[in-house]
DNA sequence: TAGATTGTTAATCGATTAACAATC
DNA sequence: TAGATTGTTAATCGATTAACAATC
């Protein structure tokens, strides 16, 4: 569909304006420089995100709230329901298990997995933990395509190949490490060592002392 | 210390260097061929992103284990232990609260803020709930300049405003929502609704049917 | 010295910003 | 029509990659 192609840091703006015209009626009409404000990005960079996948917009007054909502669900697939896969039932696992917002966005965890006996069978949040070792025959029979990795850091390469080996296209890791995927499957990190130090690296550019 | 602006991608490699150089020993001496393959980049991005901070390698020969360990460390700044206050003690909070990897990396949340009447004042994992209309005193008393916000979205923003009120320099958020800080402030976000959303973009790219 | 690898400069690539003719 | 805003092209900016003299 797209004419060219697409930086991936249009695809992330395209999810944060969905995210901030949901609010808004679909009658409205709104100039690309309101969406832009909105978000706090440019009215051109609105303008040449939206360009890369047809016209929206009316010359002279701008995007109908409607025509966005559903052409930028189009765009980013989520005009449907994806299953997934959670590997890993610790904290982490259990606290994304338990976020309401997947499932309003169209995110449904579908089946759990753990390698710890005494998780497996039971049942968090209506959806049973399976055995680790059952990844690939789970995911083949429920065609699940996107798998979410919250295991220990040395679990992770191990988990994402036996996701890749069911049939998950698009992975979410977030272990404390690289893992290293085919090119045909989609890689995404939450990484949150990164995350700090980053913070940490300019904080300590600024010369603070307190801590 | 850097020689000139240096882009956010390369002090997040230095982040993924360090941890990927962790478990080699300090005598080891490492091309930066070496080191890329480890972390899955190129020896001239490498050699790039370090040079801005300095002359750290041996021609003929790569660089010291133990003297990138010690340079990055400092670049980052992680030769020193951050206290950080935490904000919403939801199932997430919770989670960040009992990773064990945060204060590992010299990084300890020295305070948990709630406005729930029947958190405030417990103690997990050995750190006390706060009522966040405390944010203000306590940062300025503990001097803490780095917070992380975990709480929900129409909470965030009114949460970002009382931890700069008392004096921080650095926010991670993890709500779902822009939020807005002065420039002197660091904000990084961790938005699963775009990590989501640019997996299913690239799904839906390739045509797949299963769901 | 010969061989290897750094630090740095120049070339390339890609994304953002600016500007404006086309259009409602 | 006049006014406003789109879609798109050109200019700018910044980061990555390639190449190589300097150096151990």
């Amino acid at each position: 569909m797209p004419r060219f192609k697409v930086p991936e840091a249009t695809v992330e703006r395209l999810s944060v304006y969905l995210r901030s015209i949901k609010r808004l009626k679909d009658e409205r009409v709104l100039p690309s420089q309101e969406l832009a404000d909105l978000v706090g990005t440019s009215d051109g960079q609105v303008r040449k995100d939206l360009a890369y996948f047809g016209e929206f917009g009316v010359p002279g007054q701008g995007y109908r709230v409607g025509t966005l909502k559903e052409e930028i669900s189009r765009i980013l697939g989520v005009d449907r329901v994806w299953s997934i896969a959670l590997v890993g039932m610790g904290n982490l696992g259990a606290a994304l298990l338990a976020y309401p917002g997947f499932k309003r966005q169209g995110f449904e965890i579908k089946v759990v997995f753990d390698n710890d006996l005494s998780k497996i069978g039971k049942v968090w949040q209506g959806v049973k933990i399976e055995d680790v070792e059952k990844i690939p025959q789970i995911l083949f029979e429920q065609e699940i395509k996107m798998g979410i990795i919250a295991t220990p850091a040395q679990a992770a390469q191990a988990v994402a190949s036996k996701l890749i080996e069911g049939g998950v296209k698009a992975i979410l890791n977030f272990a404390p490490v690289r893992i290293v995927v085919p090119d045909r499957v989609k890689l995404r990190n939450v990484d949150l060592s990164i995350e700090l130090e980053t913070l940490s690296y300019f904080l300590g550019r600024k010369g603070i002392a307190g801590g």
